[in-house]
RNA sequence: GCCCCGUUAGCUCAUCUGGUAGAGCGCCGGACUUUUAAUCCGGUGGGGCGGGUUCGAGUCCCGCACGGGGCACCA
């Protein structure tokens, strides 16, 4: 780091470039150290949340003042006035407070030290309070102590950081200078929160299961690798934690969930970060419908934590519609009758529908047809059920319908939220779909799932009839937050170096 | 991986066809004892990186890096 006060020569003329701002601070920091003792203590006992100083003076008239103390502590916002009279906004986690601070109060001395304060600065302050002529509920300064110095400065104090790079990287700076993305993230905490409170509430058992796999699987998906260097093995960071789940539903947990982070080695966009929170519960002695009603309540539930008030209706039930009906509704081509990947490819280009069919399989075209022209449609909850068994090597199969499995997906907002089964629990039907997939590995898929013995072996003592959910996190708080990119809801996303 | 767009001061933005790069905020100095993006006076700071064309490049050309949007892949 250059740009030490020494650096610039005597004679030289002053400026105040980036260099020049810093050591600016840095100074007044050293002079703050001699001044005043009681600068940068270690800790800031007794400190009140602004928003509940501002709330308990509401019915102060503009101008009336009080001997009501509080002591409040944040970071230096704003600063308005000289001469014998400043206010200066201090902002913490929970709201903005106006400072109102006399030089006939705090004495020439402290008033100079204070007003001399940089913008980003953390204070301390003990003050009384009152509402200025103006209206506004600030505090009166009686002392304050400066609790740390910011050698940087903030992000424009009206226009904030509108850089998005910056934002993404250097998210602190993003939640110095935005309201509503500390807000944002504290709905995500919400949502979380409400997420387990919900399970909690019903009897699910919450669990932790391996991040580092030595067998990956539970999803369609390339994973990340890395190496244990004493156990000399390979592993694989998780892609899902469906399948350590149901051995813990064979194991008698009979309800369990894991809310956490996969991690999936595919390409980023606007819904997708290649590690993300998934929360995935299951449940014994039900099946895929019943779990659907969970689901309703838990967006419900996730909803209401956050006062969601947008033009999605959580409230009624959900609209279910079968996989086959939502394809046929969007582009004519009924899945039905058209049984195998020529007749799918022929019906396909018939329409002039922009989807890839070289080398597609007539279940990779259906799923296709699918996220392209039924998905953006999905603005209210939906509930898409039965998918192709080819799709999904997890799922029980149809007990009405042949050649479909019990599943759903849901989607609100245009974007894919939760995916479920009637969870297949018959070892040899299990062991069948893993040699599907491993013919598909062989054949080049990199999503393929790898044979799992050992989860074979679990199903083997018996698991009993489950239902079985997993919701995207961040794509749930994308759409309570009205949120359009990922990145937006994720603290630091994957970012190019 | 492909296509389009962007990158100028600490922050937010300007800069017509190539001709000495501007503003607001911030910061520094000064005035002001109820301000709300406080105000007023003075000062301060800059072209992503690497090549090329040209008398002269922020501006034109090529390459690179990073970002945004879209496509492909996926949740």
């Amino acid at each position: 780091m250059s740009g030490t006060p020494q650096d610039a020569g005597p004679g030289e003329p002053a400026k105040h470039g980036l260099p020049e701002l810093i050591a600016e601070r840095r100074a007044k920091a050293a002079r703050l150290r001699e001044a005043d003792a009681e600068s940068f203590p270690y800790a800031f006992a007794g400190v009140e949340p602004i928003a509940g100083v501002v709330e308990a003076y509401e019915h102060l008239a503009d101008g009336e003042e009080t001997e009501e103390h509080h002591r409040v502590a944040g970071r230096l916002a704003a600063r308005r006035g000289s001469g014998g009279a400043a206010f200066l906004d201090v902002v913490d986690r929970t709201g903005k407070l106006q400072l109102h601070a006399r030089r006939d109060v705090l004495g020439e001395e402290a008033f100079e030290r204070l007003t001399s304060l940089d913008i980003g600065d953390l204070i301390g302050v003990d003050g009384a309070a009152l509402r200025s002529k103006r209206g506004e509920i600030s505090l009166r300064v009686d002392r304050f102590q400066v609790l740390a110095k910011a050698l940087r400065p903030p992000p424009d104090k009206h226009g904030g950081l509108s850089d998005v790079e910056t934002r993404y990287r250097r998210r602190e700076l993003d939640l110095i200078a935005s309201e509503p993305a500390r807000r944002l993230f504290i709905d995500r905490a919400k949502i979380v929160s409400a997420v387990r409170g919900y399970l909690d509430g019903q009897g699910f058992v919450e669990v932790e299961t391996p991040v580092l796999q030595p067998l990956y699987g539970g999803a369609l998906a390339r994973p990340f690798t890395t190496h244990h260097n004493a156990l000399e093995r390979t592993l694989y960071l998780r892609v899902a934690t469906e399948l350590y789940l149901k051995r813990l539903l064979v194991g008698g947990l009979e309800r369990v969930y894991e809310l956490g982070k996969d991690f999936r080695n595919e390409g980023v966009s606007t819904k997708h970060n290649p590690e993300f929170t998934m929360v995935e519960f299951y449940e014994a002695y039900a099946d895929y419908g019943d779990v659907a009603v969970r689901l309703e309540e838990l967006v419900r539930a996730a909803a209401a934590a956050v006062g969601y008030a947008g033009e999605i209706d959580f409230a009624r039930t959900w609209r279910r519609v079968s996989f086959v009906a939502a394809i046929d509704e969007a582009t004519g081509i009924d899945l039905a009758s058209v049984r195998d990947a020529d007749a799918l490819r022929k019906a396909i280009s018939e329409r002039e529908l922009q989807i890839r069919t070289q080398d597609a399989t007539w279940a990779q075209m259906a799923d296709d047809l699918l996220s392209k022209f039924v998905e953006p449609g999905l603005v209210q909850p939906t509930f898409v059920l039965d998918y192709p068994v080819a799709l999904s090597p997890f799922a029980r199969e149809h007990r009405s319908l042949p050649g479909l499995v019990e599943r759903w997906e849901a989607f609100a907002g245009g974007m894919e939220i939760a995916n479920a089964f009637s969870e297949l629990n018959d070892a040899d039907a299990q062991r069948e779909r893993f040699e599907a997939q491993r013919a598909a590995a062989e054949g080049g898929d990199e999503e393929a799932q790898p044979y799992d013995e050992l989860f074979v072996q679990a199903l083997e003592q018996g698991m009993p009839p489950a239902g079985g959910v997993g919701v995207g996190i961040d794509r749930l708080v994308m759409l309570l937050t009205g949120r359009d990119s990922i990145r937006e809801v994720v603290l630091f996303p994957a970012m190019r170096d």
